[in-house]
DNA sequence: TCTAAACTCTATACTAACAACAGAGTCAAG
DNA sequence: CTTGACTCTGTTGTTAGTATAGAGTTTAGA
Protein backbone atom coordinates (compact mmCIF):
# COMPACT_ATOMS: atom_id res chain seq x y z
CA UNK A 1 0.00 0.00 0.00
CA UNK A 2 0.90 3.79 -0.58
CA UNK A 3 1.64 6.36 2.17
CA UNK A 4 -1.68 7.66 1.81
CA UNK A 5 -3.61 4.62 2.72
CA UNK A 6 -1.57 3.82 5.84
CA UNK A 7 -2.06 7.42 6.59
CA UNK A 8 -5.78 6.82 6.59
CA UNK A 9 -5.66 3.27 8.28
CA UNK A 10 -3.66 4.46 11.08
CA UNK A 11 -4.63 8.12 11.21
CA UNK A 12 -1.72 9.69 10.86
CA UNK A 13 -0.57 12.40 8.63
CA UNK A 14 1.57 11.67 5.65
CA UNK A 15 4.11 13.61 6.96
CA UNK A 16 4.47 12.06 10.02
CA UNK A 17 4.69 8.86 8.77
CA UNK A 18 7.57 10.11 6.42
CA UNK A 19 9.29 11.18 9.24
CA UNK A 20 8.97 8.36 11.32
CA UNK A 21 10.24 6.61 7.91
CA UNK A 22 13.16 9.31 8.08
CA UNK A 23 13.76 8.56 11.83
CA UNK A 24 14.04 4.90 10.83
CA UNK A 25 11.17 3.77 13.11
CA UNK A 26 9.51 2.14 9.81
CA UNK A 27 10.34 1.27 6.60
CA UNK A 28 9.23 0.85 3.14
CA UNK A 29 9.06 -2.86 2.09
CA UNK A 30 9.98 -1.07 -1.48
CA UNK A 31 9.93 1.60 -3.91
CA UNK A 32 7.63 1.19 -7.17
CA UNK A 33 8.71 2.68 -10.29
CA UNK A 34 7.73 5.91 -9.75
CA UNK A 35 9.91 5.88 -6.21
CA UNK A 36 6.65 5.56 -3.82
CA UNK A 37 7.08 4.44 -0.65
CA UNK A 38 5.06 0.69 -0.66
CA UNK A 39 4.45 -0.67 2.80
CA UNK A 40 3.44 -3.89 3.58
CA UNK A 41 0.20 -4.62 6.10
CA UNK A 42 2.68 -5.49 9.32
CA UNK A 43 3.40 -1.61 8.95
CA UNK A 44 -0.31 -0.95 10.01
CA UNK A 45 0.67 -2.37 14.09
CA UNK A 46 3.87 -1.02 13.76
CA UNK A 47 2.37 2.21 13.33
CA UNK A 48 -0.13 1.95 15.64
CA UNK A 49 2.27 1.03 18.32
CA UNK A 50 4.44 3.88 17.58
CA UNK A 51 1.11 6.12 17.76
CA UNK A 52 0.82 4.96 21.12
CA UNK A 53 3.67 5.07 22.47
CA UNK A 54 3.45 9.09 21.42
CA UNK A 55 0.22 9.01 23.06
CA UNK A 56 2.29 8.32 26.29
CA UNK A 57 4.49 11.04 25.67
CA UNK A 58 7.67 8.59 24.61
CA UNK A 59 10.03 10.34 22.41
CA UNK A 60 10.69 9.21 19.12
CA UNK A 61 15.03 7.84 20.55
CA UNK A 62 12.79 5.85 23.05
CA UNK A 63 10.09 4.24 20.57
CA UNK A 64 13.46 3.19 18.55
CA UNK A 65 14.86 1.79 21.73
CA UNK A 66 11.14 -0.43 22.30
CA UNK A 67 11.42 -1.06 18.65
CA UNK A 68 14.96 -2.92 18.98
CA UNK A 69 14.36 -4.43 22.08
CA UNK A 70 11.28 -5.99 20.54
CA UNK A 71 14.12 -7.63 18.19
CA UNK A 72 15.47 -9.35 21.46
CA UNK A 73 12.27 -11.59 22.74
CA UNK A 74 14.78 -13.45 25.29
CA UNK A 75 16.70 -10.80 26.70
CA UNK A 76 15.25 -9.20 30.08
CA UNK A 77 12.76 -6.56 29.93
CA UNK A 78 14.53 -4.41 32.78
CA UNK A 79 14.79 -1.71 30.00
CA UNK A 80 11.52 -1.62 29.22
CA UNK A 81 10.43 -1.23 32.81
CA UNK A 82 12.74 1.23 33.46
CA UNK A 83 11.87 3.50 30.52
CA UNK A 84 8.66 3.73 31.63
CA UNK A 85 9.45 3.92 35.53
CA UNK A 86 11.92 7.08 34.69
CA UNK A 87 9.19 8.32 32.04
CA UNK A 88 6.45 8.40 35.08
CA UNK A 89 9.36 10.37 37.23
CA UNK A 90 9.35 13.12 34.88
CA UNK A 91 5.83 13.87 34.18
CA UNK A 92 5.44 13.50 37.99
CA UNK A 93 8.14 16.44 37.73
CA UNK A 94 6.30 18.54 35.10
CA UNK A 95 3.45 18.16 37.21
CA UNK A 96 4.68 19.65 40.34
CA UNK A 97 6.59 22.34 38.47
CA UNK A 98 2.97 23.14 36.72
CA UNK A 99 0.85 22.88 39.69
CA UNK A 100 3.14 25.25 41.89
CA UNK A 101 3.41 27.81 38.63
CA UNK A 102 -0.48 27.69 38.45
CA UNK A 103 -0.28 28.75 42.21
CA UNK A 104 1.90 31.61 41.30
CA UNK A 105 -0.36 33.10 38.64
CA UNK A 106 -3.49 32.26 40.64
CA UNK A 107 -1.96 34.85 43.53
CA UNK A 108 -0.79 37.00 40.65
CA UNK A 109 -4.42 37.17 39.46
CA UNK A 110 -5.68 38.07 42.12
CA UNK A 111 -3.72 41.30 42.84
CA UNK A 112 -5.51 42.60 40.54
CA UNK A 113 -9.46 43.67 39.42
CA UNK A 114 -10.79 44.01 36.35
CA UNK A 115 -11.42 47.95 35.60
CA UNK A 116 -8.56 49.07 36.59
CA UNK A 117 -6.25 51.43 34.45
CA UNK A 118 -2.77 49.93 33.39
CA UNK A 119 -1.14 52.26 35.78
CA UNK A 120 -2.91 50.52 38.37
CA UNK A 121 -2.65 47.50 37.84
CA UNK A 122 -1.79 45.18 40.08
CA UNK A 123 -0.41 42.07 38.14
CA UNK A 124 2.00 44.61 36.15
CA UNK A 125 3.57 46.32 39.49
CA UNK A 126 3.96 42.75 40.84
CA UNK A 127 5.84 41.44 37.87
CA UNK A 128 8.09 44.74 38.22
CA UNK A 129 8.64 44.60 41.89
CA UNK A 130 12.10 45.85 42.41
CA UNK A 131 11.68 48.85 40.08
CA UNK A 132 10.28 50.51 37.00
CA UNK A 133 10.31 48.63 33.75
CA UNK B 1 27.56 49.08 31.32
CA UNK B 2 28.46 46.25 28.88
CA UNK B 3 26.53 42.90 28.46
CA UNK B 4 28.82 41.26 30.46
CA UNK B 5 27.76 43.54 33.52
CA UNK B 6 23.98 43.59 32.68
CA UNK B 7 24.46 39.75 33.06
CA UNK B 8 26.25 39.51 36.34
CA UNK B 9 23.59 41.98 37.66
CA UNK B 10 20.51 39.80 36.55
CA UNK B 11 21.77 36.64 36.39
CA UNK B 12 21.23 35.87 32.98
CA UNK B 13 23.20 34.33 30.69
CA UNK B 14 25.11 36.86 27.80
CA UNK B 15 23.37 35.09 24.75
CA UNK B 16 20.06 35.52 26.59
CA UNK B 17 20.51 39.14 26.91
CA UNK B 18 21.00 39.02 23.39
CA UNK B 19 18.53 37.18 22.05
CA UNK B 20 16.21 39.30 24.20
CA UNK B 21 17.81 42.07 22.33
CA UNK B 22 17.15 40.66 19.15
CA UNK B 23 13.73 40.12 20.04
CA UNK B 24 13.38 43.82 20.69
CA UNK B 25 12.29 43.44 24.47
CA UNK B 26 15.39 45.55 25.55
CA UNK B 27 17.75 47.81 23.54
CA UNK B 28 21.22 49.05 23.84
CA UNK B 29 20.82 52.72 24.99
CA UNK B 30 23.99 52.98 22.27
CA UNK B 31 27.11 51.34 20.96
CA UNK B 32 30.52 51.46 22.15
CA UNK B 33 32.92 52.93 19.23
CA UNK B 34 34.27 48.98 19.10
CA UNK B 35 29.97 48.31 18.86
CA UNK B 36 29.76 46.82 22.22
CA UNK B 37 26.27 46.96 23.09
CA UNK B 38 26.02 49.60 26.07
CA UNK B 39 23.01 49.60 28.80
CA UNK B 40 22.08 52.11 31.12
CA UNK B 41 20.80 50.97 34.43
CA UNK B 42 17.16 51.00 33.79
CA UNK B 43 17.37 47.81 31.73
CA UNK B 44 18.66 46.34 34.76
CA UNK B 45 14.66 45.85 36.26
CA UNK B 46 13.52 46.15 32.72
CA UNK B 47 15.38 42.36 32.60
CA UNK B 48 14.71 40.93 36.13
CA UNK B 49 10.70 41.67 34.41
CA UNK B 50 11.60 39.89 32.07
CA UNK B 51 13.13 37.11 34.14
CA UNK B 52 10.30 36.96 36.25
CA UNK B 53 8.06 36.71 33.53
CA UNK B 54 9.69 33.75 31.87
CA UNK B 55 9.83 32.39 35.10
CA UNK B 56 6.19 31.95 34.89
CA UNK B 57 6.55 30.81 31.63
CA UNK B 58 4.95 33.54 29.52
CA UNK B 59 6.18 33.63 26.19
CA UNK B 60 8.29 36.29 24.63
CA UNK B 61 5.54 37.77 22.49
CA UNK B 62 3.04 37.96 25.58
CA UNK B 63 6.61 39.97 27.69
CA UNK B 64 6.29 42.14 24.41
CA UNK B 65 2.60 42.87 24.85
CA UNK B 66 2.96 43.84 28.82
CA UNK B 67 6.06 46.28 28.17
CA UNK B 68 4.09 47.91 25.72
CA UNK B 69 0.98 48.01 27.62
CA UNK B 70 3.06 49.61 30.50
CA UNK B 71 3.69 52.22 27.47
CA UNK B 72 0.16 53.31 27.95
CA UNK B 73 -0.18 53.41 31.81
CA UNK B 74 -3.88 55.21 31.30
CA UNK B 75 -5.45 52.48 29.60
CA UNK B 76 -7.54 49.55 31.28
CA UNK B 77 -5.64 47.11 32.15
CA UNK B 78 -8.08 44.06 30.95
CA UNK B 79 -5.80 42.70 28.98
CA UNK B 80 -3.31 42.19 31.01
CA UNK B 81 -5.66 40.45 33.08
CA UNK B 82 -7.33 38.57 30.53
CA UNK B 83 -3.77 37.13 29.58
CA UNK B 84 -3.07 36.18 32.61
CA UNK B 85 -6.05 34.37 33.18
CA UNK B 86 -6.04 32.41 29.89
CA UNK B 87 -2.42 31.46 30.86
CA UNK B 88 -3.73 29.65 33.88
CA UNK B 89 -6.45 28.24 31.58
CA UNK B 90 -3.76 26.45 29.80
CA UNK B 91 -1.32 25.18 32.27
CA UNK B 92 -4.56 24.02 33.98
CA UNK B 93 -5.37 22.31 31.09
CA UNK B 94 -1.50 20.74 30.72
CA UNK B 95 -1.92 19.66 34.02
CA UNK B 96 -5.02 18.00 33.43
CA UNK B 97 -2.97 16.08 30.64
CA UNK B 98 0.02 15.11 32.29
CA UNK B 99 -2.11 13.56 35.01
CA UNK B 100 -4.02 11.54 32.61
CA UNK B 101 -0.60 10.34 30.98
CA UNK B 102 0.68 9.57 34.25
CA UNK B 103 -2.41 7.36 35.25
CA UNK B 104 -2.07 5.35 31.94
CA UNK B 105 1.74 5.38 32.65
CA UNK B 106 1.25 3.87 36.23
CA UNK B 107 -1.43 1.11 34.89
CA UNK B 108 1.16 0.75 31.78
CA UNK B 109 3.71 -0.21 34.26
CA UNK B 110 1.74 -2.41 36.27
CA UNK B 111 1.53 -4.60 33.62
CA UNK B 112 4.87 -5.91 33.80
CA UNK B 113 7.24 -6.88 36.82
CA UNK B 114 10.77 -7.15 36.68
CA UNK B 115 12.58 -10.37 35.90
CA UNK B 116 10.71 -11.40 32.79
CA UNK B 117 12.01 -11.06 29.15
CA UNK B 118 11.30 -9.26 26.37
CA UNK B 119 8.91 -11.73 25.18
CA UNK B 120 6.84 -11.80 28.49
CA UNK B 121 6.98 -8.14 28.98
CA UNK B 122 3.25 -7.10 29.94
CA UNK B 123 4.58 -3.46 28.95
CA UNK B 124 5.37 -4.44 25.96
CA UNK B 125 2.32 -6.31 24.52
CA UNK B 126 0.14 -3.79 25.95
CA UNK B 127 1.60 -1.21 23.91
CA UNK B 128 1.12 -3.11 20.79
CA UNK B 129 -2.00 -4.30 21.62
CA UNK B 130 -3.43 -4.83 18.04
CA UNK B 131 -1.03 -6.78 16.15
CA UNK B 132 2.53 -7.72 16.27
CA UNK B 133 5.04 -5.19 16.41
C1' DT C 1 54.43 49.97 24.18
C1' DC C 2 53.42 45.46 23.63
C1' DT C 3 51.06 41.38 24.51
C1' DA C 4 47.97 38.14 26.42
C1' DA C 5 43.72 37.36 28.63
C1' DA C 6 39.18 38.54 28.91
C1' DC C 7 35.57 40.31 26.69
C1' DT C 8 32.39 41.21 22.79
C1' DC C 9 30.69 40.98 18.04
C1' DT C 10 27.83 38.52 14.15
C1' DA C 11 26.30 34.50 12.18
C1' DT C 12 25.16 29.78 12.15
C1' DA C 13 23.60 25.33 13.81
C1' DC C 14 21.24 22.69 17.23
C1' DT C 15 17.36 21.17 20.31
C1' DA C 16 11.64 17.89 19.44
C1' DA C 17 8.34 16.36 16.56
C1' DC C 18 6.41 17.41 13.33
C1' DA C 19 3.56 21.11 9.92
C1' DA C 20 3.51 23.77 5.96
C1' DC C 21 4.98 24.83 2.09
C1' DA C 22 7.49 24.77 -3.09
C1' DG C 23 8.29 22.71 -7.22
C1' DA C 24 8.52 18.60 -9.52
C1' DG C 25 7.13 14.05 -10.87
C1' DT C 26 3.53 9.92 -11.01
C1' DC C 27 -0.73 7.68 -11.50
C1' DA C 28 -5.77 6.70 -12.47
C1' DA C 29 -10.15 7.86 -14.45
C1' DG C 30 -12.83 9.87 -18.00
C1' DC D 1 -4.60 12.80 -23.32
C1' DT D 2 -5.72 15.65 -19.94
C1' DT D 3 -6.97 16.72 -15.35
C1' DG D 4 -6.99 16.05 -10.62
C1' DA D 5 -5.30 13.42 -6.91
C1' DC D 6 -1.43 11.65 -5.17
C1' DT D 7 3.56 11.42 -4.08
C1' DC D 8 8.44 12.83 -4.09
C1' DT D 9 12.55 15.63 -1.97
C1' DG D 10 14.02 19.52 0.21
C1' DT D 11 13.49 23.73 2.86
C1' DT D 12 11.59 26.52 6.40
C1' DG D 13 9.19 27.42 10.65
C1' DT D 14 7.79 26.47 15.40
C1' DT D 15 10.21 27.92 21.21
C1' DA D 16 13.63 30.04 23.86
C1' DG D 17 17.40 29.83 24.16
C1' DT D 18 22.55 27.14 24.04
C1' DA D 19 26.71 26.38 21.84
C1' DT D 20 29.75 26.96 18.95
C1' DA D 21 33.25 29.54 15.09
C1' DG D 22 35.94 33.09 13.75
C1' DA D 23 36.83 37.72 14.15
C1' DG D 24 37.48 42.06 16.48
C1' DT D 25 37.99 45.05 21.08
C1' DT D 26 39.46 46.26 25.47
C1' DT D 27 42.14 46.13 29.62
C1' DA D 28 45.76 44.88 32.76
C1' DG D 29 50.30 43.82 33.57
C1' DA D 30 55.35 43.46 32.02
Amino acid sequence: MKIGELAKRTDCTVQSIRHYDKEGLISASARSEGNFRLYDKSTVDRLMFIKHCRSLDLSIIEIRQLLQLSDSPDERCDEINRMIDSHVIEVEQRINDLQSLRKQLKSLRNSCSDKRTVKQCGILSNLSRHGNI
